[in-house]
DNA sequence: CAGCTCCATGATCATTGGCA
DNA sequence: GCAGTGCTCGCATGGAGCTG
DNA sequence: GAGCACTGC
């Protein structure tokens, strides 16, 4: 393809080439892969009484007079009128008003008499920055979906929307990485044909054919890369083979709680893995407070008895830290052979030389900390066990760069990303995945219930209830604080005003406090300190409360607008409540009128098990719900996803499958070209003997 | 905490229509 | 490399939410 | 008005 810098395009200079770079974008290829955020559809030019009040329209207006600017302080203000360009006569013409704000230009390019086509949203007869096109321009466009990409501050939508193009007529992109009868079998168009048409689809079923190819190669190419580490750790014998060691048994029993038969089973497994030879690639799945935590611990003891070092990997400081003291304590508490050290970016230069050394030559033999564990120069004596919390933060290339890394140590992971088995399977191929599904024996399965707004008053009778028990607990809001402004959200609740409104339906002496992401960290602590001393009763929070905080004490729940929230959002911050033996309960209001969003809601109403919720989640999705709602912190790819894109998912896996079993179609002309590509283009082997 | 991107917002007078 | 011309595209600010 | 291409030096 094409490497070419992208200053060589038409209309990019020194300047926006920076801008690009920002972006990422360094070559003419890297801004034809530069695929939209988001789209959107040219509304089809209609008269002003045909657009219901509110909706975005395009209008032709013709201008009535020269516009008038205005000045305020620091605004200028421009006010243009303008009046249906198909009206018989100027006299029975529609006449509305335009105003713009601090776009002082436009007084000399809105001419009397010029005709435009106007876009926005009528609000009685004025609208507010609409956009401006020629006529003959717009006419192109109307009815086409146009492409909305990612900005950076110096960059509009419409330069790279015109960059994207040149660079599309410039860049050759006639290679194919998905050999001719794949894409047969599978109905997928060119690459050349999809990157074009991701960014200018003719319509919705050209734009869905293009992307799904995109998602197609690239699932493809990153399930063989899974599918290559997998090999790669079944055939290398490890170097660090271990015994079981009567230590864990010791702690296992001195603990004050019994292990449950899941997580007994996953532990048999892993000192399986561990104690069979070869190189040990396990994931452990379980939701928050399965227990994961004790079967890491318990995995370094048997590494150290056996004379290795192990790491723990967490995706933030705080959590390290964490860690970190808890296995202190454990170590202090049951005189556990551990002699761990603590490293994260904060650490100081001097300490962190220090923590080197003990690592290297041994003196410590646990090594806990963030990603700098294995980034920056650390050695370690005899790594024998890399466990990483929280996986999502760690991609297949970071698992291939850690066993990459010296002597190939085990790796255990642990997620508490509730992802539906079948996508798990194939997304984390490489690893053995153990799942723990039940709460330790203690915890009593959290009471749900889905209810409509006039239940409120029971629900505050509960609180109150609850609260009388001695017993706290959090009420969510979707915002901060009212908008001034009516908008989609302006029916939620907020923060401020619903405590106001809980200390007026409670009784005085329920203590009630807010918590929200815009006040600062100091005070959020403290807050958050207060309520676990129990000097709070009752916490009215936006989704920020820390993941991670525990407050045992803490048994009800009630989340207003419920529906507002995606179902994991809502089953991460129940995660908050049914933390000890006591029987907690969560509230979900239901707020949408039309009733439409209860599907969702009942799922939660059902089950406490975040795999289940995720399943049903994933059924529920349409095929291809909209573009654009990328996940945060999962797996990242550039234009695919995995949930709304799972039928494609199962599509490259199922491809992949048949190639490794020797079943593909690729004819034996092309296989020579497919495999060499995979092994210059990737390092992908695949023995062709096998296809 | 900082830095960044996205998104909504931004100023009146005058006019209008319903109701006491 | 620099100066001059003519082209296209162009707002500024603050809160919200995310990432390093 | 900023950036950019293009021209002419």
């Amino acid at each position: 393809m094409d490497g070419t810098p992208i200053k060589n395009l038409k209309g990019v200079g020194e300047k926006s080439a920076l801008l690009y770079n920002k972006l990422n974008i360094f070559t003419i290829e890297d801004l034809v892969r530069f695929y939209p955020r988001n789209y959107e559809i040219m509304p089809k030019v209609s008269r002003i009484n045909e657009v219901s009040e509110g909706d975005t329209g395009a209008f032709l207006m013709t201008i009535s007079a020269r516009p008038t600017l205005k000045r305020v302080r620091n605004l200028s203000i421009l006010n243009v009128s303008a009046y249906d360009s198909n009206a018989k006569s100027p006299e029975e013409a529609v006449k509305i008003n335009i105003t713009f704000f601090n776009m002082p230009y436009l007084l000399n390019a809105l001419k009397a008499g010029s005709k435009y086509v106007f876009i926005g949203s009528l609000k009685g007869k004025r609208m507010e920055h609409p956009a401006i096109y020629k006529p003959e321009d717009y006419y192109a466009l109307e009815g086409t979906i146009q492409p909305l990409y990612h900005l950076t501050k110096g960059l509009s939508n419409k330069s790279i929307k015109k960059a994207v193009r040149n660079a599309l007529d410039k860049v050759d992109i006639s290679r194919d990485f998905l050999p001719l009868s794949i894409k047969e079998k599978y109905n997928l168009p060119d690459f050349s044909e999809s990157v074009y048409k991701v960014h200018f689809p003719r319509d919705e079923k050209e734009l869905r054919l293009a992307h799904r190819r995109l998602a197609f190669e690239e699932f493809f190419y990153f399930i063989l890369l899974v599918r290559k580490n997998k090999l790669l750790n079944e055939e290398h014998a490890s170097n660090f083979k271990m015994i079981e060691t009567a230590e864990c048994n010791r702690l296992i029993e001195a603990l004050p709680y019994r292990l449950t038969d899941e997580q007994v089973k996953v532990w048999d497994e892993i000192k399986d893995d561990l104690s069979k030879g070869s190189i040990m690639s396990r994931m452990i799945q379980g939701d928050v407070g399965s227990g994961k935590t004790i079967l890491a611990f318990l995995s370094l003891l048997m590494t150290v008895t056996n004379g290795f070092q192990g790491a723990l990997m967490a995706p933030t400081e705080v959590l390290a830290k964490q860690h970190f003291e808890n296995l202190t304590d454990l170590t202090k508490k049951y005189k556990l052979p551990f002699k761990p050290v603590l490293l994260t970016g904060s650490v100081t230069k001097k300490d962190k030389q220090a923590i080197y050394d003990d690592l290297k030559n041994g003196r410590a033999n646990i090594a806990i900390g963030t990603h700098a564990l294995i980034t920056e120069g650390v050695t370690y004596n005899n790594l024998a066990l890399v466990i990483t919390d929280e996986q999502h933060r760690f991609g297949v290339n970071q698992r291939e760069a850690i066993s990459l890394k010296g002597e190939k140590p085990h790796i255990l992971v642990m997620s508490a990303t509730p992802i539906p088995r079948s996508l798990a399977m194939i997304v984390y191929g490489d690893l053995s995945i153990s799942r723990i599904e039940k709460l330790p024996g203690n915890r009593l399965p959290i009471k749900n219930a889905v209810i409509n707004p006039d239940m409120r008053p029971n629900t505050y009778k509960f609180i109150a209830k609850e609260v009388a028990m001695g017993h706290q607990g959090y009420v969510i809001c979707p915002l901060v604080e009212a908008s001034e402004e009516e908008s989609a959200f302006s029916n939620y609740e907020n923060v401020k005003d619903y405590t106001v409104k809980l200390k007026s339906e409670l009784p005085e002496s329920i203590r009630i406090s807010t918590l929200h992401g815009k006040m600062k960290a100091e005070q959020k602590n403290r807050i958050m300190q207060d309520f676990h001393d129990g000097l709070i009763d009752v916490l009215v929070s936006t989704t920020v409360i820390e993941v991670g905080i525990n407050v045992p004490n803490a048994t009800f729940m009630v989340v207003e607008n419920a529906q507002a929230f995606g179902l994991a959002t809502l089953h991460q911050l129940r995660g908050r409540v049914g933390r000890s033996d006591i029987q907690s309960y969560c509230v979900f209001i239901n707020t949408d009128s039309k009733g439409e969003k209860n599907d969702r809601l009942e799922i939660l109403g059902k089950s406490n098990d975040g795999f289940y919720i995720a399943e049903e989640d994933l059924k529920l999705r349409g095929p291809g719900d909209l573009f654009g709602t990328l996940q945060s912190g999962e797996l990242n790819f550039r234009i695919a996803d995995i949930y709304n894109d799972s039928a494609v998912l199962k599509d490259a896996s199922e491809c992949v499958d048949m190639i490794y079993a020797g079943k593909s179609d690729i004819s034996t002309t092309e296989l020579p070209y497919f495999l060499d590509m995979l092994e210059k283009a990737l390092g992908i082997k695949i023995d062709s003997s096998t296809l």
